[in-house]
DNA sequence: GTCAAACTACGAGGACTCTCGTACAATGAG
DNA sequence: CTCATTGTACGAGAGTCCTCGTAGTTTGAC
């Protein structure tokens, strides 16, 4: 259809009020979206779905990002084709203070752990 | 039986270096779980399974007793017919600084959000 | 209009999770 | 020994999660 109407394309979001820890804890427990969470920090704006590299399929990379937005962890939006992800930064850090740093800290000390084989 | 063999009634525990942030995150994202490392982290020591009036059922407790054994997240020990649980803090601490802490801070700062109702 | 790129929707399989009830084992008190 | 307390083992059901393949939509470039 051509008529674009409000809401057409758009992509639901939970409150900041709406934003649960337990779910949070959960979409971060997962190795491809922790990954993925990690690569936003790093990049510090948007990334579209294609800049990552993930294990698996474009399926399962759509079931991931959702995850990642139903529970509040990412901002999504449509930019031409693309899909354009970024860090809720501002709200997490507001919701849960330090949380979200403290996790990226623990996962690159983990990564770099695992990495001396 | 009578002859205690050593491992006889021992419970297997992942050592420090075994510890993996997704299992312990894992663990802290289900409600029962988080509000028993709550009580352990307020009680600063060890508790009995007994001590926590959680909404299940026995064969339900002992199973998220077990979840966050696995993942690293309690030490547990028998002693009489109770099994003591403690946080592991110091090797939670080492591996992962400050994940504990922000992880008891958001979830003492959740509660208290939705309290207010 | 045609085409490629990016992403989605749907359905499905397999694994895991949370929950329970029942029956059982281990301990310490009497 | 008997008994109550504490926790376990086992099996099972309902639900969720991660994964995929196939077919489809939306957009922008040509």
């Amino acid at each position: 259809m051509t008529t674009a109407a409000l809401g057409s394309r758009t992509l639901a979001h939970p409150a900041r009020d709406a934003v649960r820890l337990e779910a949070v804890l959960h979409a971060l427990s997962d190795p491809v979206r922790l990954s993925v969470v990690l690569d936003l920090a790093a990049a510090d704006g948007e990334l579209p779905c294609s800049y990552f590299d993930l294990p698996v399929t474009k399926s399962t990379t759509t079931h991931h990002f959702r995850v990642l937005r139903e529970s509040g962890v990412v901002q999504q939006a449509y930019r031409g084709t693309a899909k354009m992800n970024a860090l809720r930064r501002a709200d997490l850090d507001a919701l849960f203070p330090g949380l979200l740093d403290s996790v990226l800290g623990a996962a690159r000390l983990q990564a770099d752990r695992l990495e001396h084989v």
